[in-house]
DNA sequence: AACTAAATTTGTCGTACATCAAATATCGCC
DNA sequence: GGCGATATTTGATGTACGACAAATTTAGTT
């Protein structure tokens, strides 16, 4: 099990919109992706956020604890992972333009039951959860922009768990590949065996018999 | 391969409401368990919905087309699967009060992926997808409720996940005994195998072992 | 650029579970 | 209540992948 070098730094004028302009560029092409949403729901989004960053390896959501906040993604890649018995299993990865939070804290109110590191230095910008949780009571278009982030991510792991029930190892790998070749080419490939669900050793095997 | 004998009847009447009185009791019994609905949101869904019947092993949503419905149960279990190479995988179960229908369907408007099979002779509630949808884009309690089933849901499936990836086939198993001891009474062997990512021999066998 | 730590490859061996097949038990239905 | 179909058990054999460990390559830090 790693240990994790441990520092969130989060800009402290939560109220100082000047450095918004021009900013959650990713976040906000990812959000038009998805559905509509008008300039007045996403400036509400825009005054609750504050941006923030996090070094290689910091956590942004630790096991056990209500880290408080969800986080956009402008720039970098994190990893979600559960640790059982000491073993890490990692359960996705999230790039520019993803929302990362604990659903456990967010849904259920509830300390989170994963961990949510950095793999690259991140930008990203940082929301609380009580004010995520509000917008998406209140504001019927940010509701639905979140209810479809939520459809998507379970639609992905009915498949992934689908792929692990009736694929082999390699026919998964390519299957991963095929599908998310930026995370395939940025992440090391322990972490994608890991999701996989297979071991790191075998996973270099059935890289080197092609 | 398994066939389907297949027969659907939906009560032709949908704007008899006499039969409700009374009715839907587990269906409201486990939607009060999940989230406070008004008696007024309530009715508004009672006016959608149909009794009917299916016969134990009919279909009540097929993989490829669009049914047109969803189902809440009021008596009976079904199973959820998919056909990938002819062979038949679980994907969950289904008791009274429970919804089922099609996420392609209801989310994505697309034709099922998956097939739902009454495992019992199963009472149902039919409710338009089209009906389904515009409750819960107009109401806020059944939006609510629609939600929390989804993340129930999500939650289900990320968890089996998880013991798939760590546990030994027999403590999942266990697993599975200790969180759906009724499903597990009542569905055949190897239903529940196919759930658990193992053969029904395998299954067998580990049941011998106790 | 060099030094160190981390990631990946490669090797050997063990095992949990799959596959195929046949025998027995159970259950749905008339 | 009994018959026929279906579900479960049991057996023999194979294999994909895991576990552990050492060698080699790659990459991060100064």
């Amino acid at each position: 099990m790693s240990c994790f070098p441990r520092y969130i730094l989060i800009s402290s004028s939560r109220r100082d919109l000047s450095c918004l302009e021009g900013c959650m560029e990713q976040v906000l092409r990812k959000m038009r992706e998805l559905c509509d949403v008008s300039d007045s729901s996403v400036n509400e989004l825009l005054g609750c956020v504050s941006r923030c960053h996090f070094p290689r390896r910091s956590v942004l959501v630790r096991e056990g604890v209500r880290s408080g906040y969800a986080y956009f993604i402008e720039r970098g890649i994190t990893r979600s992972f559960w640790v059982v018995d000491g073993v890490e299993i990692t359960t996705s990865f999230s790039t520019e333009g993803a929302v990362v939070f604990s659903m456990d804290e967010v849904y259920y109110e509830q300390p989170s039951e994963e961990y949510i590191e950095a793999l690259e230095p991140v930008e990203a910008y940082a929301i609380a959860v009580d004010d995520l949780r509000r917008l998406w009571s209140q504001n019927l278009e940010l509701a639905n922009w979140g209810r479809i982030i939520h459809q998507n991510e379970y639609r992905r792991l009915h498949r992934s768990h689908k792929e692990r029930l009736t694929l082999p190892a390699g026919e998964r790998y390519a299957e991963f590949c095929r599908q998310f070749p930026e995370v395939c080419a940025r992440v090391q490939l322990g972490y994608i065996a890991s999701y996989l669900g297979i071991t790191l050793p075998t996973l270099s095997r059935i890289r080197a018999q092609k």
